[in-house]
DNA sequence: GCTGGCACTCGGTAGACTTGAGTGCCAAGC
DNA sequence: GCTTGGCACTCAAGTCTACCGAGTGCCAGC
């Protein structure tokens, strides 16, 4: 299991890891540890009675007063006890607590989604949702990689009706694109097979972003086809380019929050994929990752804490898989579950494309 | 507009209509209205004083005595005001009110949508969903049509890598539908192309529930892909089969009900889809029409309304669009955008379809 | 520098009281 | 006989008070 990243960074920016001397350091993991598991303000004397701390309440006390002053901890009202700031949950995450280990119970359950998933990408990424809800009881979010890397494989113009047409391209990773084409005249059968091999002469094994190139043909019909099937290709643009995002389990998030306003505004949140997409990728970056309330910066989920594990193809970052939890989640087990199933991710869909990337194959994909 | 079915039936199973006398009904209304409207129980005075009603509080009393001790109406507890019963909500949907007209706003938003969408049917679909939420406010659930009727219009079997291939299958409808293939060794692009004529050859033309029926070619080589195709043909019957189901505004929930619990077991419904397409579909029966409280005989929706709208391509009910609200919802509004939208998603399904299902086109889709 | 002790704070709960919206009933009136 | 105004009654919700207890901050002693 991969570290998360910078533990310790030698340029931490405000000194956080010299403010906390070793005490300090695991009575703010106990509270934050008892505040996970209650969600109640956290006293002075069961912190001093936690495993890991050795001292009295009274110490505990004073500490906790040091914790405040450096904004780890804070009182909801004097004489109640302490919660973790987001500044806190931080520090628990970089420094005290390692990514943890799934139970031999999810183990299993991963072990048997990997098993028995023997489909589309697609589809097992928008399971894949599913077994991370299951896993940790949060909402999940998958980001599949784009296209825009995919070879085409082939292009196909299949007649739906007398004026009506279907463009199906078929790209190098296994992903399959259409578009309605409406003509203004009848057009036939023998006219769209060959505007398809036009199209597949001189479109495949380019990539996406190569975009439409096909010489005039000499005969004014086909041409006429090719041209619509141009507007068809380029709308197809949007789809193509635009990240797969999957959502599940967007009932967790009621059991998260209590407020169900909070509930309201992050549903709102993830129903806007993009969004969802800059964030993941947004907090990315060093991998494996966490961010803590206001830390990506978006307002309505402030009360969020994000879990964020990369979908590694071929050394690359391709996609990433999301928990969306409340800033008290469990973060070692959603750490543990985003790496994992990332990782296995990962995997799949490297041996998935292992083959299709090759250049074994030729360009004639028509038949 | 149509109206609501079965007006006054004249079986009214507990002599519905005829325990309430204009008066009463007037008063229900009242009471109806205002609840909706404010979310708090609805007092004499109040109903005294709108319109409609000409009779003083006291003989409001009298009659919202008879009303409760008819179950239209109940009181939350002594000395509070009255609020509607599922069977008042009923009462009022089927006698009266009309299903309402939209506003012009909402009349132009619908048209600028129509206007604008110019895409495939799934997109056009789950875009429905984003516009009854906007109409309305409440959450939305878009049915479409099943391929079961839809012919197979070609098939192709694209390498993509030298054991990967993906079969590819074109519906009549439009729809495409996909599967990767595995073999266990190297397999040529000639015996994929091979492969791909005899599939046409034997299948296009046939409807889906029609079956997987391929000679052998007389090629071993070429026979072992038909077999593997068939293995992926066999595994597309269930996306093929299963209804499009789209879900829109989710959030729109959050809004509706103010007990988290609630909204968490509504979200949970809407996860689970077959619950939603059979919901729909039970709901659906007899035209546009509302299902109240636990009349769907769905526990966890016991404080919700679903209105559904049948969408009907060439007379046949062939999709639904629904509308997930509380009890208390906006029925005249909701009737309204939901018969819209379908009505207007029926056409646009009926002229997409009417050149597909022509008999004008061979069926040697291949070329 | 840690610890036990102690006074203090303040949210939460419980009970008493008040308020006001709303009811049910009844006698008078049309 | 239905309708109406009047009246006593009910009860949720708000206010006030007192009290409890978890928890703190501080301090003197070890």
């Amino acid at each position: 299991m991969t570290p998360i990243a910078d533990h310790v960074a030698p340029d931490a920016p405000e000194g956080d890891a010299r403010d906390l001397n070793p005490r300090q350091a695991s009575i703010l993991e106990a509270v934050v540890t008892e505040y996970i598991g209650t969600a109640e303000p956290v006293g002075s004397s069961h912190v001093a009675s936690a495993p890991g701390v050795e001292v009295s309440s009274a110490t505990v006390r004073s500490e906790m007063v040091a914790l405040e002053r450096n904004g780890y901890l804070v009182q909801p009202h004097t004489s109640a006890g302490r919660i973790p700031t987001d500044k806190g949950y931080r520090f628990f995450v970089d420094h005290l607590t390692e990514p943890g280990v799934l139970g031999p119970i999810q183990h299993r359950a991963v072990s048997a989604f990997f098993d028995q998933v023997h489909v589309e990408m697609e589809t097992m990424l928008e399971r894949a949702t599913g077994l991370l809800t299951e896993l940790t009881s949060y909402a999940a979010v998958v980001v599949g990689p784009s296209h825009d890397t995919a070879t085409i494989r082939s292009l196909q113009v299949v007649g739906l009706g007398p004026m009506v047409a279907l463009l199906v391209v078929v790209l190098s990773d296994g992903a399959v694109e259409k578009r309605t084409i409406e003509f203004e005249t009848e057009v036939s059968d023998s006219v769209l097979a060959r505007c398809g091999a036009l199209l597949n002469e001189h479109l495949v094994g380019r990539t996406w972003t190569f975009g439409w190139s096909v010489p005039s043909s000499g005969d004014d019909e086909v041409d006429r086809v090719v041209a619509a099937a141009g507007t068809a290709f380029d709308l197809m643009e949007r789809s193509i380019e635009s990240d797969q995002v999957f959502v599940g389990g967007p009932s967790r998030l009621a059991e998260s929050f209590e407020a169900v306003e909070t509930v309201r505004s992050v549903l709102e949140i993830l129903e806007q994929q993009l969004v969802v997409v800059t964030l993941l990728r947004d907090v990315l970056g060093r991998g494996l990752s966490v961010s803590i309330g206001t830390e990506h910066g978006y307002e309505p989920l402030a009360s969020c804490a994000v879990v964020v594990a990369p979908v590694c193809v071929a050394g690359q970052e391709l996609g990433a898989v999301g928990l969306l939890g409340p800033t008290r989640m469990n973060y070692p087990g959603a750490l543990a579950a985003a790496h994992v199933v990332g990782e296995r991710l990962g995997e799949r869909l490297d041996s998935g494309r292992a083959g299709a990337s090759g250049e074994g194959r030729g360009d004639d994909g028509r038949h």
